[in-house]
DNA sequence: CCGCTCTCTTGACAATTGTCAAGAGAATGT
DNA sequence: ACATTCTCTTGACAATTGTCAAGAGAGCGG
């Protein structure tokens, strides 16, 4: 019985994995259920068993992407031992995983688009955004905690201004920029500091 | 002879805008050419008679939408008198577009990110991005001689924050947060300041 | 009135889509 | 070894898609 379980949850996970790669290479609006079986070694009807429906597999799939991602910069917050540290290594992070999972973010960000206008997604993709938005949190509170600086904007502002340089960033090196993540790398940094201004 | 030509600009022109409104209201994904058509006057065959396929019609329709969009803030700039009216007037312009045309710039968004699947789009997607840059550019950068501080964020970073913020604010707005406009007017000025510390 | 071009509608096509049912095959428990 | 359940494949379905061809109707010059 719970061999079962397990079973079935370990299929549900490969063939979202399946479909997460697919849906990264694609995009949601030229993905079909077909595209998906066949980059997996499965064929089209199994999908059926495992998911309802294909609402239900791409939601499995936001949730899948998200486990990878909201504690992505969780070790730079306890890590660092200095504001300057957290500084360079928040920037250190958003490049690396620019350039290691570009079209993972693509895929995020084309989900994130799909929500408004298909409300089957709104709620996955809103609790992950929210999530993003306690991520960069950590960050930037720590960092003036650290830099004994003040913090002149909101949680939801701050997350707005680094997904804006990240979502740019992320388009430029798509478009084979080369320089896009060293920029972004540079960038981070800086705007954190104007963000931060010194105590009056 | 030149009323043929002017007439088929003309109901091109008109075909554009009934699939712009389509378009804006369901999202690239799930938009139809026979939605389109069925939002004009007309029947779906005639779209292959002026356009010749579907990608020309979005493409036409993406360029229309940039001729109302990058000039939006240069009477902005022109006008203001003083830093902190130019501050304030972009605040306003951009929380005041927020609710007036939400469902336009939400198709923006989705058509800016296909353009990162379908490199169709990519040209005037990118053309586009540039326009709008140069014209928050305009903006920081007469703020900044305004009030005589330093600038010390490139072009496009100053895009990737603002238009952060924007689409942030877009998303609250369409889900029904009532203050999502207001905060924006209130946050962008917050940031132009942070952008431009004083010199040193 | 005839002939011609410009517009537009209708209907069809092949391909693709999500979905599901029937059944084969494997695995498992007894 | 048998019966039962779990997995998966195959093939089909109805709907939808972009595309296009045939032709109707209007407007116009001759």
């Amino acid at each position: 019985m719970r061999r079962q379980v397990d079973k079935f949850a370990e299929r549900r996970a490969q063939l979202a994995a399946a479909a997460l790669q697919t849906l990264a290479e694609l995009g949601y609006a030229r993905t079909s259920l077909r595209d998906i079986a066949q980059n997996s070694e499965f064929s089209h009807g199994v999908l059926h068993y495992y998911f309802s429906d294909k609402f239900e597999l791409i939601t499995y799939c936001v949730r899948q992407y998200k486990a990878e991602c909201v504690t992505r910069y969780d070790s730079i917050v306890t890590d660092a031992g200095s504001a300057d540290e957290l500084k360079r290594g928040f920037g250190a992070a958003m490049a690396g995983t620019l350039r290691e999972d570009a079209r993972l973010h693509r895929l995020w960000y084309d989900l994130r688009n799909q929500s408004l206008f298909e409300k089957a997604f709104k709620d996955d993709v809103t609790e992950i955004d929210q999530s993003l938005e306690r991520m960069i949190w950590r960050i930037v509170s720590r960092y003036a905690e650290l830099a004994g600086v003040s913090l002149a904007l909101s949680p939801s502002a701050a997350y707005a201004v680094f997904d804006g340089l990240f979502y740019q960033a992320l388009v430029r090196h798509l478009a084979d920029h080369e320089d896009a993540a060293a920029t972004l790398e540079e960038t981070v940094p800086r705007v954190l500091e104007l963000l931060t201004p010194a105590r009056a």
